[in-house]
DNA sequence: CCTTAATATCACCGTATAGCGATACGGTCA
DNA sequence: TGACCGTATCGCTATACGGTGATATTAAGG
C-alpha cells in the first residue's frame, strides 16, 4: 500500500463535479475576465457574445461552487473571484497546453 | 493592461476540453488505480464496477488527451499515467476539496 | 404608483455523452 | 484452421446541460 487513500465513488463524483465548472469555455471567460477585478452582470454581457440569461446562468454556477462572491450595488450585482484556487488551476493547466504547443506550432497560451 | 493576454474562443475551447477529461467519475477512479501503476484493461475492468465496453471508451478519451500511454502484450493491453500534470492537478483539487471539507465536517479525501 | 434598468428565473430545444448489450477484431495456442 | 481470450467498436437509450427568448423580480428615479 502507498501513502494513497481510495477515494470512494461519492468523493469522486465531488471533485469531477469540481472539475466540471471549469470544462466549459463561456465560465472560463468569465473567469478569465473577472481576473481583472469585479464586474457587473452587464459588464460581463457586454464583452462576451452570449445572452445574459446564460451569463446569469454560468455565473450562478461559478457561485454555487464557491468560486466567486457576490456583492450588490442598487440594481447592479458586482461578481468577483473569491477562491484563489482558480489562478493556480489556470496557471497549471495553461502552462501545461502551452507547452504542448509550442511542441507542434508556435501558438502561446498566456493567462 | 495586466501581464496577461485574452484567450480567444478557441483557446477557452481547448482548455475546458482539456478540464472536461477530468470531469468524469469513471475517469478519475481509472487515473486513480493507473497512479500505482499500469493495469490491463482486464484489471481495471475487475476493479470498477462498471462494463468492459465502458471502460475501453473511457481509456480511449484518456488516451487521446494523451494521458496515457499503451502498451500491448500479447492479447492484453497495458494503460500507464503518462502526464505528471495528472498528479498536481489532483493534488491541487483534493487538497482543496480537503480543507473545504474539515472546514463542515471530519471528512478527509487524500489521493 | 409607474417606468425603467439590471438581474434572475422559466420553459424549451438541441446536442453531447455516459453507460449498456451485442458484436467485431486481433492475438495466442492447440 | 478453429476455438478462445482480451480488447475495441457499434447502435442505442437516457440524461445532463448549454443556449435562447420570454417573463418575473428587484431596485432606483420621477
Amino acid at each position: 500500500m502507498a501513502q494513497t487513500t481510495e477515494l470512494d465513488r461519492q468523493s469522486l463524483e465531488k471533485i469531477a463535479s469540481f472539475f466540471k465548472v471549469f470544462a466549459e469555455p463561456t465560465r472560463l471567460a468569465i473567469l478569465q475576465m473577472l481576473r481583472q477585478g469585479p464586474a457587473s452582470v452587464n459588464d460581463i454581457v457586454a464583452s462576451l457574445s452570449t445572452s445574459q440569461a446564460n451569463i446569469s446562468k454560468q455565473l450562478k454556477t461559478l457561485y454555487e461552487a464557491d468560486l466567486l462572491t457576490r456583492e450588490q450595488r442598487g440594481t447592479q450585482v458586482f461578481y468577483s473571484i473569491s477562491e484563489p484556487l482558480v489562478f493556480d488551476l489556470c496557471e497549471l493547466v495553461c502552462s501545461k497546453l502551452n507547452r504542448r504547443a509550442r511542441a507542434e506550432s508556435a501558438v502561446i497560451y498566456e493567462i
